[in-house]
DNA sequence: AAATTATATGAATATTTGTTCATATATCAA
DNA sequence: TTGATATATGAACAAATATTCATATAATTT
């Protein structure tokens, strides 16, 4: 169901709308949520399909965790990242469908 | 139809989808291009509705066009913009959806 | 306890980028 | 032609940000 949008938006929803783009806007990022697509990962995992750092992924999640776009899930000394609703991962999709195709 | 998505894609495939999400990652651009979803406007229509100077609607407006989220249409010494398919304004929508309830 | 492993964090740096200002181009009016 | 209007463009500057490096914390192993 395709729900009517008014023409105009307030600041402010604008401004969060661009932040949760914003998350989504970074080669590295995109592999990490791709990455997280159908299974949880550890941090090492991301990193090694990301081809960056530990510590760059571990930055790069704390952002996405404090925008939740991901949660994690604490297990000994690993930390495993998901996906944190099904709303993420149809953007995802979006953005990969009109790349791929359209 | 939801299609499947493998969880590893190219970095190349991934950097085309995060150039993407780059576009709607700035406020002025979501205003704009929310401005955008039902009607076509000219740029001084644009800068009004986004409030910021015309000069930057048209910065704004150029990568929107390289990268045919938007198209131009000139008439008389005005140009119009609107929306370049419908895949941009489901994304917008979804962004949107995002934000205020989900 | 000490060493090792997995992850997180803060500071610093380099790069990207949104806006402004000045100027250019194109179209229309007088 | 001259002047006014609508849009575009390039340079410059300020602000945001991705990565690296060094270090910190927490959990496990020896």
């Amino acid at each position: 169901m395709k729900l009517k949008i008014k023409d105009e938006i307030s600041e402010g929803t604008a401004s969060r709308v661009a932040e949760l783009f914003n998350a989504l806007s970074d080669t590295s990022r995109i592999l990490l949520l791709v990455a997280l697509l159908h299974h949880e990962r550890n941090v090492g995992s991301l990193a090694e399909m990301a081809r960056i750092s530990e510590s760059a992924v571990s930055h790069h999640l704390r952002n996405l965790r404090l925008l939740h776009l991901v949660r994690a899930r604490k297990q000994g000394r690993q930390v495993f990242y998901r996906l944190d609703d099904d709303h993420i991962s149809d953007l995802i999709r979006s953005g990969l469908d009109h790349v791929q195709h359209g």
